[in-house]
DNA sequence: TAGTAAAATTTACGCGGGTAAAATTATGAT
DNA sequence: ATCATAATTTTACCCGCGTAAATTTTACTA
């Protein structure tokens, strides 16, 4: 039974025999203490499911052990699942993550730096928004708490980036659709949420010329974060003015894709690589929904562990390192090319 | 320029020639201070960008105005989108939103719980994972945080539950189904993960009792979070059987449908209910992609708005009762039919 | 313009724990 | 057993703010 008539530090190291202070130090880290001493302690615990106030430990410390993790869009599972991953990381490492999901909209990102400033949070994991970014908020913000941006690199922003290398996603493709059927077509948005989408854009054309292939980009409208329905919209007007110039589609992002599988569906259009289809599409992300489209969808794939691993690794060391590094650093991580039923 | 020279509400009282608890004061409640006073406060804040320490202020407050959110898998779009309008009513209304999310596991569920307590925070909204919730350990804190359940109902536990009527949302679809065509067979999960699922079935079976049609319910294997894989698997097995006792599915989930779409198209199978289809596939849920599936998914579809704002409304009920209701209620939100081309 | 209630501000004290420096205890070689 | 040294524990003081009670100011009535 648990007596917990324990309101403070002080009555509970009155009721474990030892002082306040080492009681302290127990908390912060149970193997500073002598072994006889934190067995006395961990013997009180269990009768007094005392725990300390986190208010009262976290007011007089200059840095906390809370990590904060900003991502733009919550609602895309592909961020439930890096999140999932970094959270776990935080957790083995002894840190208590917070999370945040800037729902695709720049005040409430901003707000999120706001508060997560006055957390004073040890590091933080920052995928911001992108375009929509309000940069100077996002430099400031960095100036103060120990960043390691993710996902969406802001030229010269936080104390390191780590992400995906787009060239090696769009290269994979590239190379895989033109080497087996006709050359892709690049399909995006006109104005896209993310400078992902620029750096795959200039790899299409580069990738192109290499081939000594001739490029299309098809740019349609469409803003926001709902990209599906960006996606379905621009493949119905593109399908229904048969205006496609090659009979392969390549999406900046699967969720595009996603969206223009919707399209071509609805239009009765076959989408596939088997005889009998008259189009192929592919795209890049390997969102988690991409092998569940109709036909499943062939994708170039993060590398979600390494990414998620090694965000967290850099900001570890960036904490150690007294929150600033001698110069910032990009990790990019290639693609790995899924072949599926799509192309 | 801001001189951050500003250590503390002292230093910025004495600044801005006011008292430090009047200044405390105004952080609590702008418009608890004279109106003079408190131009003067905002002109000192633009010039020194102080901001109180939340942790000191936090500390001997009896409940603060943090909520916590916890939901069991945010790599599920569906509670993605819950917790943005969710987050945006507790901003509204002057809260500080923290998220949280079970990602699946029983033991993180705990560890959520456990570090919300320490927060002391005003109140709490859970979606808890259901089955694999640990009961006690629900209980314990509910007795401990002023406590609102929703989407996932756990008998008698929290001050109250908020949710989707189950037999709404099955009995719509079924008489849709019925009516239209054949007699839906039921597509579940053997062990469901949640307790929505086992009302479904239930409301399957006494909506075709009604009905005076046989009823059939189709169990497929699998454990965890992963429904759309296990959907596929249990789809490909039994198209393969080809046992199906009717041309018409109704999944008890969106997820499960989608896997299950999927397994149709792999296998070849028409679906929806244009002529020439073979199989008509409805599901519950109106999860965010059940409209890009192909065909896009015939669904009964949450109230998002309404289970979130009367979730929030609920708590903030909660709050203001001092933590406890005379009774617990259940709140129960109607599904809307979504008729789209899948049945 | 005096008088008074209401609002705003200040005084004074406490909260729960961090942490440097002092005091104590354990360790181990002589 | 002794003494030096390292490891622990305790002493003592501080942090940044909340808040009840006392005081002052403001607003309003007569």
């Amino acid at each position: 039974m648990s007596h917990s008539e324990i309101r403070n530090m002080e009555e509970f190291a009155a009721i474990s025999g030892i002082s306040r202070p080492t009681v302290s130090k127990y908390f912060h880290d149970p193997n500073s203490v002598r072994k006889s001493t934190r067995m006395r302690i961990e013997a009180a615990l269990e009768k007094y499911d005392y725990r300390p106030n986190i208010y009262a430990m976290n007011q007089n410390r200059k840095l906390t052990k809370n990590i904060g993790i900003v991502v733009p869009y919550l609602a895309d599972p592909f961020f439930g699942e890096i999140v999932r991953m970094i959270e776990g990381r935080c957790i083995e490492a002894g840190f208590t993550p917070s999370l945040f999901s800037s729902h695709g909209d720049q005040a409430h990102e901003n707000d999120i730096l706001d508060s997560l400033r006055s957390m004073k949070p040890a590091g933080v994991l920052l995928a911001p928004l992108g375009r929509q970014s309000d940069k100077t908020a996002i430099e400031t913000f960095c100036k103060h708490v120990p960043t390691v941006l993710f996902d969406s690199n802001i030229e010269g922003m936080g104390e390191a980036f780590v992400g995906s290398d787009n060239h090696s996603f769009v290269s994979q493709t590239v190379e895989y659709l033109s080497r087996t059927g006709e050359s892709p077509c690049f399909f995006e948005m006109k104005t896209p949420a993310n400078p992902n989408a620029n750096k795959r854009r200039i790899a299409y054309l580069s990738m192109m010329e290499r081939l000594g292939l001739e490029p299309h980009v098809i740019k349609i409208d469409g803003t926001g974060w709902g990209f599906e329905e960006i996606g379905r919209q621009g493949g119905l007007k593109i399908l229904a003015e048969k205006s496609l110039p090659t009979n392969t589609v390549l999406c900046s992002n699967d969720r595009l894709a996603i969206g223009f599988l919707a399209a071509c569906y609805e239009s009765g259009v076959r989408v596939g690589r088997a005889p009998g289809c008259e189009l192929r599409v592919a795209s890049h992300d390997d969102h988690p929904f991409s092998r569940f489209t109709c036909p499943s969808l062939t994708t170039a794939a993060h590398d979600y562990n390494a990414v998620s691993d090694h965000s967290v690794e850099t900001l570890f060391r960036l904490i150690e390192s007294g929150g600033r590094f001698e110069n910032r650093t990009e990790s990019l991580f290639p693609a790995r090319l899924i072949m599926r039923e799509s192309a």
